[in-house]
DNA sequence: TCAAATTAGTAAACTATGTTTACAGAATGC
DNA sequence: GCATTCTGTAAACATAGTTTACTAATTTGA
């Protein structure tokens, strides 16, 4: 495999090599984060599937928030939801504050799958600080910490 | 949308919005560069086009190499490589040091999409400064510049 | 040196994950 | 009250990738 860096016609990776990173650090994440799920059992979960309860952790109990904070549409989050219920990781109940809605409740094994996650991701935290150091995956945890919901509002505002 | 971030049962976010934030991060920036590019009358290139482009730029000529740096199957590139050439972006030549090869060439319009592609980096990485503040920026740009292709290799020894 | 193993490209069938379009019922805003 | 906007739902489609399978070229090693 070449390691040449330089680039005749000044490239994209010139300045661009953020966009790059990022696409393989979250490849990165996702995979091994799907690995160590299916090693603890889980081999029904999908890689989509794990991404979706990500977003539920943060609190939130309907799919349609769900699907405005991963900026996909609300049919992709709901047949995520329904092969959740399927396998039994949660159960949708009537939301007797507004009857078009559901509200998403996790199982038991629901929890556990919560827990393994979590479990798994400390895990791989752990090696990617043995592989890039504590500095920079501190740096990493910070800069990621903005409000990149903001940031996707504003692109859809004026980019679109 | 609800913003409670409290979780009753410790689930995943408390110590896994690393990959919540990397997964919305990489989005925003391909989707953004996607708009741009199409902007800049680029309609026909499709997220994977740009994906594979970025690889290309890093100095790699074959397809198979970048097929590993981008940790996906050689197959999954050859349908991209097919598709620029079909539209006029690159160009495919026999390889005199190992005819099992082909040499990917930039075509007059490749080098356009590369300028175009780089200034739309440009103007991306301005708007996220202004969003995160220069100093996040900085933050993640260096905490990426690790060597993500051996955290891979590492991933794929004792992972899969 | 020559057979075995590996690697490049190719192709086709399949899988995963998403969008688009469309619709009905419930809630909201004048 | 009535138009608008939201919910979930469903189906057809698009996109991006994998898996399996094959041929030809190269490399390895006994």
């Amino acid at each position: 495999m070449s390691t040449k860096l330089t680039n005749s016609s000044g490239g994209i990776v010139t300045q661009g090599s953020l966009g790059q990173a990022l696409m393989t650090a979250d490849q990165w994440l996702s995979s091994s984060l799907l690995h160590l799920m299916r090693a603890r059992g889980h081999e029904d979960l999908t890689g989509a599937h794990l991404a979706f309860l990500a977003f539920l952790e943060c609190g939130l109990t309907h799919a349609s928030d769900v699907a405005r904070r991963m900026g996909i549409s609300r049919q992709a989050v709901y047949k995520v939801t329904r092969d959740l219920e399927r396998i039994g990781v949660l159960r949708l109940e009537e939301d007797p504050q507004d009857r078009r809605q559901k509200v998403i409740h996790m199982t038991a094994r629901g929890d556990r799958v919560a827990q393994d996650a979590c479990d798994s991701l400390t895990e791989i935290e752990a090696r990617l600080q043995e592989r890039i150091g504590s500095k920079s995956l501190e740096q990493l945890r910070s800069a990621l910490a903005s409000d990149w919901g903001a940031v996707l509002a504003v692109v859809d505002d004026n980019l679109n």
